[in-house]
DNA sequence: CGAATTTGACCGGCGC
DNA sequence: GCGCCGGTCAAATTCG
């Protein structure tokens, strides 16, 4: 059950806070440090479960202020915070009073008070302060106020924006539809003139532009539609997913009590995916009114994953996103049990993910994401989740077509990364693709430098481990390879086991990958530009790296996928060892 | 005391 | 139709 974390700037999909409000803006921002530091209140202890869920001070503030009996409270510490703050970095600010007179407030209280020996202007200093003080209040109040109302107009813009998300869907749904429908008259016309290969062709043309951007930029509204599809009847029809194993073709016989997790009475459980946000793992029938390709599409968009394998001690890896944890159950053919987390940086972001371990070797991590958010991401976040999600539409984009590319396992490794059939080679397998991006590997020299560039958690104070801290810098590493914007100077040094260069400042690594995330996202032909970054990219530049990585780290990208059917999982193209 | 986790119950697809 | 199995729910429990 979700316990209403609330309207949080992450879920601003429109950038309303990017644009309008700023004086709010700077309002949340001048409060960030005191709320994040000193958020349990007067007694000045942070209970690190909340540490753990925060971010930054931002988020955690407008998490707590929409819980409900919650605002005041926060409003109340976050005066108290401020007044007990006496830290230079709540700098004065000519746009914002409150942090304006606080910080002569603290001034006035502060060190300069022994600069004030005279009696009488100590009272007249004191009275002042009061008077600053009530000022404040007032000013605080005022504030308040129009937070309420500010989060009330995102609240109904976000409504809105939403409503013409899905109106557009539906539409464009409707014109993809009647296109498909000419697309097929023609070929039926010349079907006996143009070879089967064009065909194909000429569908992936009309499919293919359309679904990455899809992906990326409608993510959240794919996922609405999973839940109430305006131009679908049937919402309440639904298959189930296909099981997602370890990314071993294990089938190693298993004795569980199967007991356990079968049987019962029936629940009624059709309300709480609308209460509470959260879109239930599910995907509709095929829906006789639409087209094969429609609902291939929509089947693949909604379950197509993108699993990370990792050798990690810890028990989830660092991905910079929030997760609770709401399962956990034994998976056939692996003694580990298998952990589910949902996305919790915004109500109702439908991500979520699976982490298992994997049953030969316990010290990797398999980490499967599902899904898009539907909110901002931080830096570090944004690493993982560009890189599973450019995954996910390198997939998806050449998966939903084409039939072929559903059944022949190499046809995206042929397409994408032609020199190298071992280390990345790609299938999609309705009804549910993955794409598995194995940093277990150490590269192979000859198609792929050693990345050992060890990247700073931009959102994490400190990696949970050295170990980890290799593990998901690859990952960002990976993920400023796939934007093809992560310059290397030194590629053949590299390649060729010459001493690497060391690596680059940290500060800019997070602008270099937020700037390439954007960039990312932003390409309309975004397939197009990620396959031919990592052609680019296989074909011979290495990055910047240096010697920190063991080699039992992360260091290989390979982009595996399973063959995934309900009891057979086959994995195609894993780098021998 | 609120939030997160645990864990048994339950659902629904799929294979036999 | 039955049973297996992956996935999810939600009450109970634990944690900070």
């Amino acid at each position: 059950m979700d316990r209403g974390w609330g309207l949080t700037l992450e879920s601003d999909p429109i950038g309303l806070f990017e644009n309008k409000p700023r004086l709010n803006r700077n309002l949340f921002l001048g409060m960030e440090f005191p709320l994040n530091l000193n958020r349990r209140g007067e007694q000045g202890n942070s209970q690190p479960s909340d540490e753990n869920r925060t971010v930054n001070g931002v988020v955690d503030f407008f998490a707590n202020k929409n819980k409900p009996n919650d605002h005041d409270r926060v409003d109340s510490r976050a005066g108290i915070n401020i007044k007990k703050e006496k830290s230079p970095e709540i700098a004065p600010r000519t746009d914002l009073n409150v942090n304006t007179g606080l910080h002569l407030l603290t001034t006035n209280t502060g060190s300069d008070q022994s600069m004030v020996d005279d009696g009488v202007s100590s009272v007249a200093e004191d009275k002042r302060a009061k008077n600053e003080l009530a000022i404040l209040q007032v000013e605080l109040e005022r504030m308040n106020a129009e937070n309420q109302r500010l989060r009330g107009m995102l609240s109904q813009v976000s409504n809105n924006y939403s409503t013409l998300q899905l109106h557009l869907m539906t539409i464009m749904q409707q014109q993809q539809q009647q296109q498909q429908q000419q697309s097929s008259r023609a070929e039926s016309t010349h079907q006996h003139q143009i070879a089967e290969g064009r065909s194909e062709d000429k569908k992936q043309e009309s499919v293919l532009p359309r679904l990455p951007r899809q992906f990326m930029e409608l993510g959240p509204i794919a996922a609405m539609e999973t839940d109430d599809p305006p131009s679908q009847s049937s919402s309440e029809e639904r298959t189930h997913s296909g099981s997602i194993h370890n990314n071993k073709n294990d089938i190693v016989p298993f004795d569980q009590e199967k007991g356990n997790y079968r049987d019962g009475k029936v629940l009624g459980r059709e309300e709480s995916p609308e209460s509470d946000g959260w879109v239930p793992n599910k995907v509709p029938k095929l829906n006789a009114s639409k087209s094969g390709v429609d609902q291939a599409a929509e089947a693949t968009m909604r379950k197509a994953r993108v699993s990370v394998r990792a050798r990690s001690e810890a028990p989830m890896i660092t991905d910079g996103c929030q997760w609770r944890k709401y399962g956990q159950k034994m998976a056939k053919g692996n003694p580990c049990p298998r952990a589910y987390y949902r996305c919790t940086m915004a109500v109702g972001c439908p991500v979520r993910k699976q982490v298992q371990r994997c049953a030969e070797d316990r010290t990797i991590l398999i980490t499967t994401y599902e899904g898009t958010h539907n909110h901002p991401l931080p830096p570090a976040a944004m690493a993982m989740a560009s890189t599973t999600s450019a995954a996910a539409s390198m997939l998806l984009s050449g998966s939903m077509s084409s039939a072929d590319g559903l059944m022949n396992p190499n046809f995206l490794a042929r397409a994408i990364l032609p020199c190298s059939s071992n280390m990345a080679t790609i299938s999609a397998s309705a009804p549910f693709p993955t794409v598995t991006l194995d940093l277990t590997h150490n590269p192979n020299p000859v198609h792929l430098p050693r990345p050992t560039t060890q990247f700073p958690f931009a959102a994490a104070p400190q990696p949970p481990s050295p170990a980890m801290a290799q593990v998901f810098g690859q990952a960002l590493y990976n993920q400023s390879k796939f934007s093809g914007l992560h310059v290397s100077q030194d590629a053949e040094a590299a390649q060729l086991g010459h001493h690497p260069p060391p690596p680059p400042p940290h500060h800019s690594f997070a602008d270099t990958l937020t700037a390439a995330t954007a960039a990312i996202t932003a390409d309309p032909n975004f397939t197009a530009a990620l396959a031919a970054a990592i052609s680019s990219i296989m074909g011979g530049a290495p990055p910047n790296s240096n010697n920190t990585t063991t080699n039992n780290t992360a260091s290989t990208l390979t982009t595996n996928t399973n063959t995934a059917t309900s009891n057979h999982h086959q994995i195609i193209g894993l780098p021998e060892n």
